[in-house]
DNA sequence: TATGAATGAGAATTCATTCAT
DNA sequence: TATGAATGAATTCTCATTCAT
């Protein structure tokens, strides 16, 4: 007379499901667009076991921005520059994040999110202890590296270039739909997108060939 | 017996305090964030005068939106990089670019609202005709121009490169605040902000220089 | 062709009709049993209107304890003693006082509700500036008279008088309840109070006369 | 093979535990203000044990309320007057009652709980059989034997004088925070209150001895 | 053009209670 | 006896919108 299976693997627990449907809700609509009953509804359980588990809609938001952050923090500290010379180690750089914020709208919505609302619940979070994660400090072995090999012929900022990519990667996510409307191109296609990935590879690999992102400026 | 005062010039001003409120409000709050009473209070009317003259919270966002970009127009059209040699000539397109999104922070606002929307709206509205605005046939023309003059060897992809421009300009400006936490740096700061204009100004004309912007990728 | 009638007179303002509503929910349930619904219904309106006027529950029951104390000043300040000898004063005074606690339950119940609350929103209303009332400087002229003719051989405590009319006549009123079902009869009748009323006036007498309410004690 | 231990003393405090958080929050709160949470809190279990011991919160109220009126009883029970005259038997009467009444706050406010709620859980419970208490029929006996001795010259009515005194010391606890806040002076304070404590004796005394409190009124 | 009063539909949150173990 | 998870039914409050003037 066997209980019950220990599904527990097959099905997330509650919690799970709960923060997992806020994410996307969240990420799609912002704090204040978000529903508490859509978010019960698509994890499928009542809505007071959310107030049960998180307190308030507040609260599973900021429990939902650490999730993506703990998310891409996992992903980062799994990317393997090992055997990489500078140059190819900042392409594959370049490309990860490319890569990532394409693949995760959640993450680059949540990012611009707190942004427009001034970082807010980004600086409540003590979860969310150092931004930065651990592929800045990567960034500047990459080019220490490079320095001392002479591929790398004038060092550059090590914010500067994080930024550089940065910006050229997260904004090709975050604004594909008013560059799809402005130009009539369809910016998530495989093709537009691979051409741009390289391209940011090129763009960023040229600035630090000319010496773009000295300090100096 | 003609009783009404021809007032139009004080009416007049009570709609335009009401569509400048609403862009502050709406570029800060979000479509759903914003709060028509919080527009009508600091338009200083009554809510009812919103509906009088904008039927809809959703129609007076659209106008909104229109608003900031019959702004951004404007300026465009009234650059001038006549007698500017290509190089110049792209770099002060940059200079405006960079200045523009950092001095009006509700047009960039604005549009990550727009994109968080999956640009709904910018679809929409028949007013916002094109997106691209004059500035980017003007860059076809300086590319053009450098390109016969020799100053530049490989021709780029004019959409890519006004993508790049943007990408670098935008996202400092959009994410400042998520810049400013992580790194323990004032973005907004005129220092902090001076260096990475020129820096930007730099990577651009390092990328067109080493070809890494051509059609191909 | 004559508009509506004003009949402002008739139908009171629906905020007034509001207050009214809430004053009997709130002296029968307390703060927290009453029912915003409730309110609404039987002031006949929207309970949207009720946040229009009031804002919040809480600023309701303010206003709603405020009426109360606004109530019991106006029958106060036309309680008239001119011409009364002291003893027949105070009698007048004791009468006036039960009268009152025993036709106005909604005065001790609010009361009894802000006690239970350690006084909390009285404490809080800078409307209910003194909670005395007139009353008790009036108390106080009666007492100085007596003295002054005689009629009162030793001067009581005015607070002491004040505070033992009192609980003969509040607490009459306040637990009539828990004392119709302790001692099985009704003192709700007319003939339990008409008795109770006088021993109360002969009580507050004998003690007067007897000098039982001394500063000392 | 009985396993389970004898643990009867360990459970049964958890039971007292409940039903002492219990009356204390249902003192301060009332039963439409307490929260079967804050319970489970103060006696440090789960909320689910409240309801495996007392079914609801209903149940749980009428529990506190017959556990104020069992302590009460006990109380009485054990006052002890032999070998007083009446004057003082009575005097020791007033000063048990005013003792009791102010630091037994629970049970001044449950009782002014039951009467803003028309003593509908009193009226209710069959454990809590018979309201007067042990003390009512004491009090007979003390006036029976004072007119005996002559020391009581006129019979009072046995449930005025009960009244009487019990509105003489109840008010003074149930209204300690209004009175409090009226007069500026700390009703709580050991002056004040031993300066009322004495003066109501008087009060009653002067009353019985002026026949203030006979049957006619 | 302008407003104060009023409302319907919804939204977050609360809370007593039950379920499974 | 004991608990953590879960829920239904309210309950307060919000907000875009409309009505009457």
């Amino acid at each position: 007379m066997p209980k019950k299976p220990d599904n527990r693997a097959v099905e997330n627990s509650s919690r799970d499901r709960i923060l997992e449907a806020a994410l996307n809700e969240f990420a799609e609509k912002g704090l204040d667009g978000a529903r508490v009953d859509s978010i019960a509804e698509s994890a499928k359980i009542s809505k007071q076991l959310i107030y049960y588990h998180f307190e308030s809609k507040e609260n599973l938001y900021v429990a939902a921005l650490e999730a993506v952050f703990d998310h891409i923090r996992t992903a980062e500290r799994n990317l393997d520059l090992s055997g990489l010379d500078p140059s190819a180690g900042i392409s594959r750089f370049v490309e990860f994040t490319f890569d990532y914020v394409n693949e995760h709208r959640e993450f680059v919505q949540m990012l611009m999110n707190e942004n427009l609302q001034k970082a807010h619940y980004l600086k409540t979070s003590n979860k969310i202890s150092s931004m930065r994660g651990p592929l800045f400090d990567l960034l500047g072995r990459l080019i220490d590296q490079g320095v001392e090999s002479g591929d790398i012929k004038v060092r550059p900022d090590p914010v500067a270039l994080y930024v550089t990519i940065s910006s050229l990667c997260f904004f090709y996510s975050s604004n594909v739909h008013t560059l799809t409307v402005a130009f009539g191109i369809d910016f998530q296609s495989r093709e537009v997108r691979t051409a741009f990935r390289s391209r940011i590879v090129n763009v960023v690999l040229a600035s630090l060939a000319s010496g773009a992102l000295t300090d100096a400026g």
